[in-house]
DNA sequence: CTGCAAGATTGCAGAGCATGCAATAATTGA
DNA sequence: TCAATTATTGCATGCTCTGCAATCTTGCAG
């Protein structure tokens, strides 16, 4: 117990055993189709019992989509609420691509999610149904920070709550945009790059839109 | 044959069905929770075989959403792309708008189905999935308002494509905000005006990200 | 009206999904 | 080493969904 006591051998397990669930249903799923895997073939490749699988996710499809992205540390934040000023949209960026980047598991991994999300559509909509939480949790940043920015905001809670979910909801679709343009992509840049890609976007599609 | 020759007996009947078995799954869904619902109640209720029942949706929850929008007529379709000039987001908001006045059927369904919504919020991830189709044909329109609006854009294609993408899915996550604020109203306006509300909240966005 | 072709409904069988429950096994901390 | 906690497993069960073949309905032409 002397070099990290944090993880005990059965958070490790636990970890492993995810893992080995994913990268099982990742592999068969590419091999023989996503309806051509069944829980039970999951299950012995990844040496684990059918009860135990279900003990992991709640359906194969949660196994393949994984988890969705987390927002980042307090200390950060406090820092996007305070660091009024600059545009809006470049923050929120920044805050997107720092949990692409967290979020990012190995890359064989991702190819090959990126693969069967692409074929499967219905499986980019599991995702997004993932997303919910992250979606509050920025929105209810979001709000704080134009609380901060502008004070007299902040007496109107509904107005402030629907510019709050505006802003969330059009950096979503951003985030889509960035998804989309790096699953078209032969094989390149990190997910991270391309939400920053999107968002530069967004701006000249802002600048443009205004100066019409 | 008088009056309408369009629909023979055939397709009324099917119509017919079709809203049946949505109006058995909404008012049983609600009555008991959607997880406390089986196929064969739903069918008993609709007057129908539970076979029958999977031949007009792959699931309960594809009854419960219903169907996605849809594009609107051709010769609209052309003033969209020719009425250069304006907010590209006021029109493609306009569309929307249209698209909602167009797919909204009985008020009861409708309320119904927003409850249903708002308490298991994976239904609305499954409606978000039935607009694949739509964010599609809606891209291709904006990318031919963009072509037509800047010709020398029409030259790159890549860069064509990736705006009139960026375009779609901020309009679509404008269209999401519409729906959370229908969703929170005790029981209001017609979503096609929440739609125009929402994308006008956008414009103002907007300016006020531009004029930063 | 009649008969035929196309299409819709139904029952049945079967594979797979998903959950509760209770027994068993592994890990933790004292 | 022991007791408490947590994880894994097998079993039973109910529901979802599909394919197939039989039957019935509707559309249409003569």
């Amino acid at each position: 117990m002397s070099i990290a006591e944090n993880p005990g051998l059965r958070e490790r397990k636990r970890l492993a055993t995810r893992k080995a669930i994913q990268s099982a249903v990742l592999r068969l799923a590419t091999e023989k189709g996503l309806e051509g895997v069944t829980v039970e073939e999951i299950s012995r490749r990844a040496d684990i019992s059918p009860r135990t699988f279900f003990n992991y996710f709640v359906s194969k499809e949660a196994a393949i989509v994984g988890d969705g992205p987390e927002l980042i540390e307090s200390a950060e934040l406090e820092s996007f609420i305070q660091g009024g000023g600059g545009d809006i949209f470049d923050a929120v960026g920044d805050l997107m691509a720092e949990a692409a980047d967290r979020a990012s598991e190995d890359r064989d991994t991702l190819l090959l999610r990126r693969a069967l999300h692409k074929q499967h559509p219905h499986l980019f909509a599991l995702r997004m149904a993932g997303m919910r939480q992250f979606e509050d949790e920025l929105t209810a940043v979001i709000a704080r920070r134009l609380a901060h920015d502008d004070p007299s905001l902040a007496r109107d809670q509904a107005a402030l709550t629907s510019r709050a979910r505006l802003i969330t909801l059009v950096a979503i679709g951003t985030l889509r945009h960035a998804w989309s343009c790096w699953a078209d992509e032969e094989n390149g840049e990190s997910l991270a790059k391309r939400v920053r890609d999107s968002f530069d976007q967004l701006d000249h599609l802002l600048v443009a839109a205004a100066a019409r």
